[in-house]
DNA sequence: ATTAAACCAGAAAAATCATTTCATCCTGTA
DNA sequence: TACAGGATGAAATGATTTTTCTGGTTTAAT
C-alpha cells in the first residue's frame, strides 16, 4: 500500500465509519425528553431523575433508581419499555454509551493551573464537542441542495474575511482537486470584481462565522445580482443567512456567554469537507482516474528517504 | 452577553469541560493491552477477545462471553477484577463508554447507497476519529517546549504548501490576534527569502501531512542556518521530523490503505489552536485588554441588523 | 525424578439483581 | 356513589452474576 501522506490511494470515497448503532439512540436524553408527556406520572418521576442526573444512574442498580425517584422498581422497567428499550440494563447500556459519546464535551474553562497536557486535552474536546454539535444540527436537504448546485456548477468561488478565508483557501484546494474551476477570494475589491462578473451557472459559497461582515454581505448581494447561486455558511438567523440562496446554518455555539471561537473554522472546514465528498460521490469514475494521476503527480514533490526521528 | 460571532466575550481561556472521568479508564482498551502480560493464561482469552471485537461484548451476559472466550464464567469476572474493576457489569459499562467516546470512529468507507446525512455523519465522526487519536498520541513535552519558544520569539513565521498553506494561513491569523509578529508563507521562493533573513530569536513553524515536501525541507533548512528555531507539525518519522528543532509529531491515520486527507489539516489546526492558547495563557494581562479592544474595532465591519430566516 | 507448594481454572452453590405476576389503589365517569 | 379502566407497587419468580470450594497443573526445591 502506498505511504499515506496526501493522498496516495485509490477510493476516494474510503474513510472511517460508524459501528452499528441506531439513530435513535444518538440523541437519548433528547429522546427522553421528546417522550416525555406520553410517559405515566411515575415513568416521569424517573425520566426526570435521569434528565437531572444522567451520569449518576450508571452506578445505580434498579432499585437504587426506584427509590431515588420515589417510585417502584416495576415503573423504572415501565419506564425503559415505555422508551423502547429491552430493559433496564438496556437501557443504562445505551445511556452510557451516549454519555461516553456526547456527555463528555460539556462546558468548562481553562484555569492558570491546568498543564499543558490539560490544555491541549481540553482544547482538543471542546473542538470535538462543537463538532459533535453541529454535526447533529446539520440540515441534510440543504447539504443536499448545495451539493447538487455545486455539482452542475460551472465555476465555483469561495468567500471570506479573517479566519474564514483561510477556510475559503482550504475549500478552494479541496474542490481544485475534485476538477472543479474553484476559486478564494479574501479581499472584498477582488471578491466584488469577481462577483460581478459572475454568470448564472456559477456558484458562490459565502463563508461568515458572525453572518454579519458587511463586505461579505455586499460581495454576495453582487454575486446574486449577476445571477450566481449563493450558498452561505453562516450562523443561523444572520443578515447573511437571510440574503442566501441555499443557506446552510452553522452555529457551534450553544451557551451564550462562552467564547469559542478555536472551534467555528473548524466545524466549517469540517463542513467543506462532506461537501466536497457529496460532489466527489456524485461525479463519474473520470474524476478517480483524475485523482490517481493528481497524486502520481504530487508525489514528485517530496523526498523519499525515511529518517528515524 | 455580546453577539458570540468572532470572538467579543472577555475572558479567552473559556471553553467547554470534561466531566469528570478518571484518566485511567480513557482508553480503556489500550489500558487491557498493556495488562495483557500481567493476567494468567485463560483470563488473557478473554482479553483478546475483547481486544478483537469489543463491541460485540456489550451485548453479551457474563456466559456468553465465557463460551466465547472458551473460558468459564469465574475467569471472566477475575479478568474484570485483574483490571481493576468491580465486576463484570462495572467493566462492560466503562466499556460502553468507552466506545461511545472513542469506539465508534472506526474506519469505514462511504458507500453509494448512503444518504447525505449519511455522508455528513460519517465525514464528522471520520474527523472527530482522527481528532482523538491524535489528542491521545501528542506529546506535552513538545507541546510544552513549542509553546515557551513561540512565547519568547520576536518574530513567528508559519510555511506549509497546499492544504498546510491554509493552515499556516490560520496560524497566522491565530497569533496574529495574540500580538505576536507572525506571518504565513506558501510561495517556496518567498519561503526561502524569508527563511534567510531570520534571527536566532525567531521562530518557524512547519507545517506539513507528507513531512516531506522537498521545498519546505529546504526552507526548513534555511531558517535553521539562519539560526531561527524550527517546530514542526509533521508526521513522525519523516526528513521533516528529523530536521525540526522542535517536532510535534502529529499522526492522523494508522490503517495504512485509508484514504484520509480530510482530517490531517484539521488536526493540524487544533494543534495551532492548543499551542495559540498556551502563548496566550503564558502572557500578560496587558493582551487580554488587547483582546478586547480587538474584538471591539472588529464589530465595527460588521451589519446589526437581525433578520430573521 | 519426585514431591510439596503455590497457583490456576472450573463446577456448583449462593447471592444478587432484574423481571413478571397479580392484587390494590387511584381517577375519572355515569 | 359505584364502577370501569388504567396505573402502581408488593411479593414471587426467574435470570445472571458472584462466591466458594475442589480438582488439576505448573513450578521449584530436594
Amino acid at each position: 500500500m502506498p505511504h499515506a501522506g496526501l493522498c496516495t490511494t485509490l477510493n476516494p470515497y474510503a474513510i472511517w465509519a460508524i459501528r452499528g448503532k441506531t439513530l435513535d439512540n444518538i440523541n437519548l436524553l433528547r429522546k427522553v425528553q421528546l417522550h416525555l408527556d406520553e410517559l405515566r406520572k411515575s415513568e416521569r418521576k424517573v425520566a426526570n431523575y435521569i434528565l437531572l442526573d444522567p451520569a449518576s444512574m450508571l452506578q445505580m442498580r434498579i432499585s437504587d433508581l426506584a427509590q431515588a425517584s420515589d417510585v417502584s422498581e416495576p415503573t423504572v422497567i415501565r419506564f425503559c419499555r415505555a422508551l423502547g428499550f429491552d430493559g433496564f440494563q438496556s437501557f443504562k447500556l445505551q445511556l452510557a454509551q451516549y454519555l461516553g459519546s456526547s456527555g463528555n464535551y460539556v462546558q468548562f474553562s481553562v484555569s492558570d493551573s491546568d498543564s499543558v497536557a490539560d490544555v491541549n486535552r481540553k482544547v482538543f474536546d471542546a473542538t470535538i464537542g462543537s463538532l459533535l454539535n453541529v454535526r447533529d444540527e446539520m440540515d441534510p436537504v440543504a447539504l443536499e441542495k448545495a451539493i447538487a448546485a455545486l455539482s452542475k456548477a460551472r465555476r465555483v468561488e469561495f468567500y471570506g474575511f479573517g479566519a474564514s478565508g483561510s477556510v475559503a483557501i482550504d475549500a478552494q484546494h479541496k474542490f481544485f482537486r475534485l476538477q472543479v474551476s474553484a476559486a478564494a477570494y479574501t479581499d472584498p475589491h477582488i471578491q466584488h470584481m469577481s462577483a460581478i462578473s459572475l454568470k448564472e451557472k456559477d456558484v458562490v459559497v459565502a463563508i461568515s462565522q458572525s453572518g454579519r461582515t458587511k463586505a461579505l454581505i455586499q460581495s454576495v448581494n453582487l454575486a446574486r445580482e449577476a445571477g450566481a447561486t449563493v450558498i452561505g455558511l453562516v450562523p443561523r438567523g444572520t443578515p447573511l443567512a437571510a440574503l442566501c440562496d441555499l443557506p446552510i446554518h452553522i452555529n457551534v455555539e450553544e451557551v451564550e456567554h462562552v467564547f469559542t471561537p478555536v472551534s467555528s473554522r473548524i466545524a466549517h472546514l469540517v463542513v467543506i469537507d462532506v461537501l466536497a465528498m457529496g460532489v466527489a460521490r456524485s461525479s463519474s469514475e473520470h474524476l478517480q482516474d483524475h485523482l490517481k494521476r493528481l497524486n502520481r503527480s504530487l508525489r514528485t514533490l517530496r523526498a523519499n528517504s525515511k529518517k528515524p526521528v
